[in-house]
RNA sequence: GGGCAAGUGGCGGAAUUGGUAUACGCGCUGGUCUUAGAAACCAGUGCCGCAAGGCUUAAGAGUUCGAGUCUCUUCUUGCCCA
C-alpha cells in the first residue's frame, strides 16, 4: 500500500492557504460572511474550537467552491477576568500572557489548515480596537442610551468586587466563597429595554436561527401582560401601585405585599426588627430562583389598603422577601388561591384564602394554588365568565374607575456593564468637581489602559493607580476623574461582527461601504451557551447603531445561526478519588480500565463535555501531531450531526487516518493504472452512480449533515476501488475521481489538494457540475403483499405497473404469495413499491 | 412545577420526510499473510430459529394498503425557565 505522510503535505499546503484568499470583491455580486464565534485566548485551543472552526471551514471553503466571495475572518475575545488572575499566579503582565496565548493558539488553530484570512484579524484588547469601542460607548451616550443608575449587585466583600449571577455559587463568590451581598451601586447601563419590544418582534424574522434559541430568547425578555392597579392607604393620602398579570383574581386579594426596598420603607427604616428583616432579605440574593425558594417572610406593617371593589374589605400590608424592587412596581398583592408563593406566605401568616377562578371542586379547601383555567366565582359582576374573558373585563373597569391602566412589562433588565477590573475596556467617561458626569472629547481616544499596574491588592486596580484618573475636560481644561469602572467583557463581542468588515479602517469603528456589503453574518456558528446574552448583546448593539447611523440599513446581525454541540469525552478516578488525564490510563478490554501508573482499578464516568477540572481532556496539538490535521477534522466530524454532542473516541481518528491513507493510496493507484479494454455500458454505470453520489454529498452538507456527507464517502470509496479494477477508461475514471476529491476539499483540504494535484487538476477552485437527477438507469423496487415486504427487486427506472407484474409473478419471491390468490387491490408508487392486497 | 427537545443493534448514528428499517463508522468474531504481534486484506455481525420463517425503532393504543416518521396515552433522559 502507498503511504503518505500526512505531517509533510499539511505543512505544503498551508503555506499555499495563507495567501490564498477566499474572495475577490467585485468579481461577483454573489457574498458569504461565514463567522464563528472568536476563542477566548486562554491558552491553548481545545477539542471545542476544533470541531467549532472545522464546521465553519467546511461551510466556507464549499461557498467560496460555488462562487460566493467569502469573507470568514478570526480574533480574539481578549479582555476577560482569567488575565488578570493569571498574572497574580505568575508575576506575568495581563498584556503579555493574553499576547502570549494568542500566538499559541493562532499557531495551533494554522496547523487545522482553516480557511481564515488572517490580515483581518483584530483582538479585543488591543488599543486600535477599544478605541473604537469607547467611540460607540459615546455615541451610544449620546443617543441615550447609556444610563447611569442605583441598583442592587452581588459583593463579593473580599475580592471588593461586583460579580456576574453566574459567578455566585451557593450565594457565594466563585473565587473568594466569602458569602455574597446584595449592595446597592451606582454602575452604567446600557438601556437594552428601550429595545424591548423590536428584540422580541423581530425574532419572527430569524427564520435562520434554531427555534430553541428564538424560544430562549423570548422568555428571557419575557414580556407580560396586565395592569396595574392602584390601592389607596388607609388613614392616608400615600398609594400604592401594584403590577399584576393576573387583575381577574383581585377579588380573591387578601393582602399587600411590598419589597423590603419599596419607597414605603421610609417610615420602618429607623425601627430595629425591620432593619433586621432588610438584612435577611438582602441575603437572599438577587436572582429569581433564589427568591422562589428561599422561606417566605413577612414583616408586618400597621398599615391596610381598601379592596377597590368590595367596600369594607380592607388588606393588610406587608413587607416581604420574595417581592423584587426592580420587577413591576415592587409590591403586589396576594391572592393566596391561585399564586404559590402567596399561598405559602398566607398559610404562614395564617391569612384569608378566597377562591375566585373555580377549579371544579368549589367547597374543597386547597392544599396549594390553583393557578389552571376555569370559570370566575366569588367575584361579583366577574362570576361565571372564564378567566382569561375576565382579565380582560377587570381591566376595563379599573381603566373606567380611574383605579389603574393597562401595561405591559418585560422581565429583561437593562444591562449592567460596570466592572471593578483592570483587564477590560476603560469606560471614557470623566467626573468632574462639580459633580457632573460627562464623555471624554472623541479626540482623546483611546483611553488608554496603563501598562504599570498593581494587582496584588485588593480592590479597584485603576481606582488604585496613583495617577491615571486624575485628568482634566478638554474643553474646558477643569479638573476631572476618570471613571475607573471597565467595560463588561460582552460589549467587546456585541460588535466585533461590524468590525471584521473593516479591520484596519483607522477614521471610525467601521467602513459602512463594507458593512452594507458583507452584513449581516450569512451563517453564525457557535455554542448554545450564548444563546442568549450575548447573541441578545449583539442584536441590541445592531439595532442602536442601526438607529444612529443613517448610513447603515441592518436590522439583525446573524441571518442564520448554527449551535454545535459539545465534544465529550469520559472521564477517570482512581481509587482515591483523584482524576485522572485519558493518557494516564489504558484500557484493557472494554470494560475494563487501568491506571498506567500502578495498575489499579480506574472508575469510569459517564462522557461529559471535556472540561479542565474533570482532565476528561484530549489535546488537539497532539492528535493533530500523531495523525495530521486532516484525520482529527475527518473524525470530529464524522462520528455526530454537527448540532449534537460528539464523544471523542481515539479509535475513532485512528480509523479516520487509516481511511485517509486507502484514500490516498486510491488515488496513487489510479495514477499508475494501465488501460484496459472498455466496457461502454459499464462506463456509463460507473457515471451514474458516481454523480448519484456527488449530488448526495451536496445535498448533506448544505443540510449542515456533515456525518451523512462522510458517511457517503465512505460508500463511493468502495464504488471507485471496485471500478478501479474494472473495464473502463483511464479518462473517465480519474474525472470522475477528480471530482469526490474535489468535493473532500471542504473537509480534508491538504490531502484532497495534494491528490488533485497528483492527477493534474487544475480548476481547484470550482465546485464540479452535478446532475440533479438520477442518473442510474435500474432501480430497487420493494414488492410488497399485504403490506409486507417479500422481495425487492432490481428493474429498469420508469416502468409501469403491468410490466412489473410479469417480472414478479415469473422471477421474484413474492410468486408463491399471489398464486392461487385473488389480488384485490395493487398499489404502486412508481420507482419506490409495489404493494398487492391479497385475500386469504 | 412549566416549556422545549429527544428515545432506532454492544456503541456513535443513517433512513430521499408516510414507501426496502438498522446505511456508514466503531467494537466484536472467524480467516489470509506473519516466527509472533502490529498493519493490511477477505468474510460475518439486530433478535429468535437447523431451516422455512417469525419478531424488532422506549411501552401501549389509533389512523393507513403501508408508520422509526402522523395522532393519543404512559415511561425515561437531556436542556432552558422557575
Amino acid at each position: 500500500m502507498e503511504r503518505i505522510n500526512f505531517q509533510v503535505i499539511e505543512k505544503k499546503w498551508q503555506e499555499k492557504f495563507k495567501t490564498a484568499k477566499l474572495y475577490n470583491e467585485g468579481k461577483t455580486s454573489k457574498k458569504f460572511y461565514c463567522l464563528e464565534m472568536f476563542p477566548y485566548p486562554s491558552g491553548k485551543i481545545h477539542m471545542g474550537h476544533v470541531r467549532n472552526y472545522t464546521i465553519g471551514d467546511v461551510l466556507a471553503r464549499y461557498k467560496y467552491l460555488n462562487g460566493f466571495n467569502v469573507l470568514h475572518p478570526m480574533g480574539w475575545d481578549a479582555f476577560g477576568l482569567p488575565a488578570e488572575n493569571a498574572s497574580k499566579l505568575n508575576n506575568l503582565h495581563p498584556k503579555e500572557w493574553t499576547n502570549k496565548n494568542i500566538k499559541v493558539m493562532k499557531d495551533q488553530l494554522k496547523l487545522l489548515g482553516l480557511s481564515i484570512d488572517w490580515d483581518l484579524e483584530i483582538s479585543t484588547c488591543d488599543k486600535d480596537y477599544y478605541k473604537h469601542q469607547q467611540e460607540l460607548f459615546i455615541d451610544f451616550y449620546n443617543q441615550g442610551l447609556v444610563s447611569r443608575k442605583e441598583t442592587y449587585v452581588n459583593w463579593d466583600p473580599v475580592e471588593k468586587t461586583v460579580l456576574a449571577n453566574e459567578q455566585v455559587i451557593n450565594g457565594k463568590g466563585w473565587r473568594s466563597n466569602a458569602t455574597v451581598e446584595r449592595k446597592k451601586l451606582s454602575q452604567w447601563f446600557f438601556n437594552i429595554t428601550k429595545f424591548s419590544e423590536e428584540l422580541l418582534k423581530d425574532l419572527e424574522i430569524l427564520n435562520g436561527w434554531p427555534e430553541k434559541v428564538k424560544l430562549m430568547q423570548k422568555n428571557w425578555i419575557g414580556k407580560s401582560y396586565g395592569c396595574e392597579i392602584i390601592f389607596e392607604i388607609e388613614n392616608s393620602k400615600e398609594k400604592i401601585n401594584v403590577f399584576t398579570t393576573r387583575p381577574d383574581t383581585i377579588f380573591g386579594a387578601s393582602f399587600i405585599c411590598l419589597s423590603a426596598d419599596h419607597p414605603l420603607n421610609k417610615n420602618f427604616l429607623e425601627k430595629e426588627d425591620f432593619k433586621k428583616f432588610k438584612k435577611q432579605c438582602d441575603k437572599t440574593g438577587t436572582t429569581e430562583e433564589s427568591l422562589a425558594n428561599a422561606e417566605k417572610l413577612g414583616f408586618k406593617t400597621n398599615l391596610f389598603v381598601k379592596h377597590p371593589f368590595i367596600s369594607k374589605k380592607r388588606l393588610p400590608v406587608y413587607f416581604a422577601n420574595f417581592v423584587l424592587m426592580d420587577y413591576g412596581s415592587g409590591a403586589i398583592f396576594g391572592c393566596p388561591a391561585h399564586d404559590q408563593r402567596d399561598f405559602d406566605f398566607a398559610k404562614k401568616y395564617k391569612l384569608e384564602i378566597t377562591k375566585v377562578v373555580s377549579d371544579g371542586n368549589d367547597e374543597k379547601s386547597l392544599n396549594e394554588a390553583y393557578v389552571g383555567p376555569g370559570k370566575m366565582i366569588n367575584s361579583d359582576f366577574l362570576n361565571g365568565l372564564e378567566f382569561s374573558k375576565a382579565k380582560e373585563e377587570i381591566i376595563v373597569k379599573i381603566e373606567q374607575k380611574n383605579l389603574g391602566k393597562r401595561k405591559t412589562l418585560y422581565r429583561l433588565k437593562d444591562w449592567g456593564i460596570s466592572r471593578q477590573r483592570y483587564w477590560g475596556c476603560p469606560i471614557p467617561m470623566i467626573y468632574l468637581e462639580d459633580g457632573s458626569v460627562v464623555p471624554v472629547d472623541k479626540s482623546e481616544l483611546p483611553i488608554e489602559l496603563p501598562d504599570d499596574i498593581d494587582l496584588k491588592s485588593q480592590g479597584n486596580p485603576l481606582e488604585n493607580h496613583p495617577t491615571w484618573k486624575n485628568t482634566l475636560q478638554k474643553s474646558t481644561g477643569k479638573k476631572a476623574t476618570r471613571e475607573t469602572d471597565t467595560l463588561d467583557t460582552f460589549v467587546d463581542s456585541s460588535w466585533y461582527f461590524l468590525r471584521f468588515c473593516s479591520p484596519n479602517f483607522k477614521n471610525a469603528p467601521f467602513d459602512e461601504k463594507k458593512i452594507n456589503y458583507w452584513m449581516p453574518v450569512d451563517q453564525y456558528i457557535g455554542g448554545i451557551e450564548h444563546a442568549i446574552l450575548h447573541l441578545l448583546y449583539s442584536r441590541f448593539f445592531t439595532k442602536g447603531i442601526n438607529k444612529f447611523n443613517a448610513k447603515i440599513d441592518l436590522s439583525e446581525p446573524f441571518k442564520n445561526l448554527f449551535t454545535q454541540g459539545m465534544v465529550c469525552h469520559e472521564s477517570y478516578k482512581d481509587q482515591s478519588g483523584e482524576w485522572l488525564y485519558p493518557d494516564e490510563v489504558e484500557r484493557i478490554d472494554p470494560k475494563t480500565v487501568l491506571k498506567k501508573k500502578d495498575k489499579s482499578k480506574v472508575i469510569v464516568g459517564p462522557p461529559e463535555s471535556m472540561s479542565k477540572s474533570k482532565k476528561n481532556t484530549i489535546d488537539p496539538e497532539t492528535m493533530i501531531v500523531q495523525y495530521g490535521a486532516d484525520s482529527v477534522r475527518w473524525f470530529i466530524l464524522s462520528d455526530s450531526p454537527p448540532e449534537k454532542d460528539v464523544q471523542w473516541s481515539d479509535t475513532g481518528v485512528v480509523s479516520a487516518n487509516k481511511f485517509l491513507q486507502r484514500i490516498w493510496d486510491l488515488n496513487y493507484t489510479v495514477s499508475q493504472r494501465k488501460e484496459v479494454k472498455v466496457d461502454k455500458d459499464l462506463e456509463d454505470k460507473f457515471k451514474s452512480e458516481i454523480n448519484n453520489f456527488l449530488y448526495k454529498i451536496d445535498n448533506s452538507i448544505k443540510n449542515f449533515r456533515f456525518n451523512v456527507s462522510i458517511a457517503h464517502f465512505y460508500e463511493v470509496y468502495k464504488i471507485l476501488r471496485k471500478f478501479c479494477e474494472s473495464k473502463i477508461s483511464n479518462k473517465i475514471l480519474v474525472e470522475n475521481m477528480v471530482k469526490i476529491m474535489k468535493l473532500m476539499i471542504p473537509f480534508i483540504p491538504h490531502l484532497a489538494h495534494e491528490c488533485l494535484e497528483m492527477h493534474k487538476c487544475k480548476s481547484t477552485n470550482v465546485w464540479p457540475e452535478i446532475s440533479q437527477k438520477n442518473l442510474l438507469e435500474k432501480i430497487n423496487l420493494a414488492v410488497q403483499i399485504n403490506g409486507k415486504t417479500r422481495d425487492i427487486i432490481n428493474i429498469k427506472k420508469n416502468l409501469e405497473e403491468k410490466d412489473i407484474y410479469k417480472t414478479i409473478i415469473n422471477h421474484s419471491k413474492a410468486k408463491k404469495y399471489i398464486e392461487d390468490r385473488k389480488i384485490i387491490k395493487t398499489i404502486f408508487v412508481k420507482n419506490k413499491i409495489i404493494n398487492y392486497i391479497i385475500s386469504e
